[in-house]
DNA sequence: CGGATACTTGAAATAATTCAAAGAATGTGG
DNA sequence: CCACATTCTTTGAATTATTTCAAGTATCCG
């Protein structure tokens, strides 16, 4: 009977200095193409790299913040994947976006200076702290990292609208193939195969994701299996025919 | 056999400089409270003035820009009310959201240089013009209103979240009376009543937006005023117990 | 290994959609 | 300013996609 590590309160579970070390810094990171420093040259770089002077490791399972935490940094994820949700009073939740290396959690708390979602490590996980103000005093100075930020939260409502969009009027199967194609495309963006993947998350976060049950998840795998169009083996998904998928969303390719 | 109005460019409908003229100044505007200059000192909303030069009237139907023009400026509605819908290459679309007096248009363009939505009047309406590049020239400058403006984007990007519970997981009758109790907190905060309001818009567009069909919008109102949460008359509807409509989405009053 | 969690599959139930028709409102052109 | 066409809205009946309930199997983790 373990306690559940959900509830627990979003205390750091580990914190360490960071880019002081070269290696550690934004200028040698290999996320350098998908995260924060698109864009910046060597004098923006090395200004970053003091800046973002800490990481924090997050065990699978555990929150790195939580909605009602205040908010005082966003994060760049190092190594692993979250998952964010809304939770309303009355206990229903929503889970509005599975993050993967490289890309930007908590800006929704600039808003309120608060978080208004939850982040859960779904494997143990490490993220760059980017501490808003401090991130704030060299966006001022440097405005080409101001726009790389005012970008990113930008791309984010894009990406929440394509949400609405989806939710609002695919089929079932609409929804599970462009939720595969995406994970195949951010996969594949961040050098991994484009075809096979492994699931990080379970049949119900993917159902509650796409605002489907879990049976309808499961079922909906099953059939664009023996369609042909993709193979199914637990969390092991490979794209057979991606044409297809995307056909069945309204791609022509 | 008129030409649909939305089929055309969305070329000015015309524009005028503005603020030259004090009273047609942010800082005498009437929706102050609610817009862009949210905290701003004296100096502040002088510089703020000088930029918000020009206005553009946009006449019902038409459009404020459409997906892929270039994107330049984002807007603050003075006068009216706009859908801001995304459309897919095979021609669905999705409302994402009804805009009115006070709120911005346009932020989503900022990620890709152009606007990802079209931005469509709903009735005779007037936009004030603010100017991306000239705009952050001034914000950085001024960081409180670099700040104000992440937090505008912070709020648009809570928002989308909150509709992505809504589309994700709730019923036709959360969703209508979710969307009815919105847009009266909404009408209130402007100063009109919170009970009685004129819908700009047409069930299709309703259903559109909640993930419904008209129909079933249709019915819901119905259903909703036989058990006396509201009345409706046409487009005029009034809130009778906004408790009992709160309840059904699970908020305690 | 064993208990818990995750996943699949079937059958019945249901909420919402589709199809259809008719009535109300709106706006346009004569 | 009226008449007609168009658009919008309501309502009913049949259909359908998804959910719910239920049971069984597989898998993971300590």
């Amino acid at each position: 009977m373990n306690p559940n590590p959900q509830a627990g309160r979003s205390a750091p579970d580990s914190a360490q200095p960071a880019s002081a070390f070269g290696k550690l810094a934004c200028s040698n990171c290999k996320l350098r193409d998908v995260c924060m420093p698109v864009g910046l040259d060597e004098n923006e770089l090395n200004r970053l790299d003091q800046m973002v002077s800490v990481r924090r490791k997050i065990k699978k399972g555990h929150a790195l913040f939580r909605s009602g935490d205040p908010f005082t940094a966003f994060y760049a994820i190092r190594v692993g994947t979250f998952k964010s949700r809304v939770v309303t009073p009355d206990g229903k939740d929503q889970v509005t976006g599975f993050q993967m290396a490289g890309e930007i959690l908590g800006l929704e708390g600039i808003s309120m200076d608060r978080h208004a979602c939850d982040a859960v490590a779904l494997e143990d996980s490490e993220v760059c702290v980017i501490d808003y103000q401090h991130f704030q005093m060299l966006a001022n100075e440097f405005a080409p990292l101001q726009k790389h930020f005012h970008r990113v939260m930008s791309r984010e409502i894009l990406r929440d609208r394509n949400m609405m969009l989806l939710l609002g009027s695919m089929s079932a199967d609409q929804r599970v193939a462009a939720f595969l194609l995406n994970l195949a495309q951010r996969q594949q963006a961040r050098g991994f195969s484009g075809q096979d993947m492994m699931l990080r998350m379970t049949r119900e976060e993917i159902g509650n994701y796409l605002g489907l049950k879990l049976e309808t998840v499961s079922r909906t795998l099953t059939r664009l299996s023996d369609d042909g169009m993709i193979s199914v083996d637990q969390r092991h998904i490979r794209l057979l025919n991606a044409t297809a998928l995307k056909a069945l969303i309204g791609l022509t390719d």
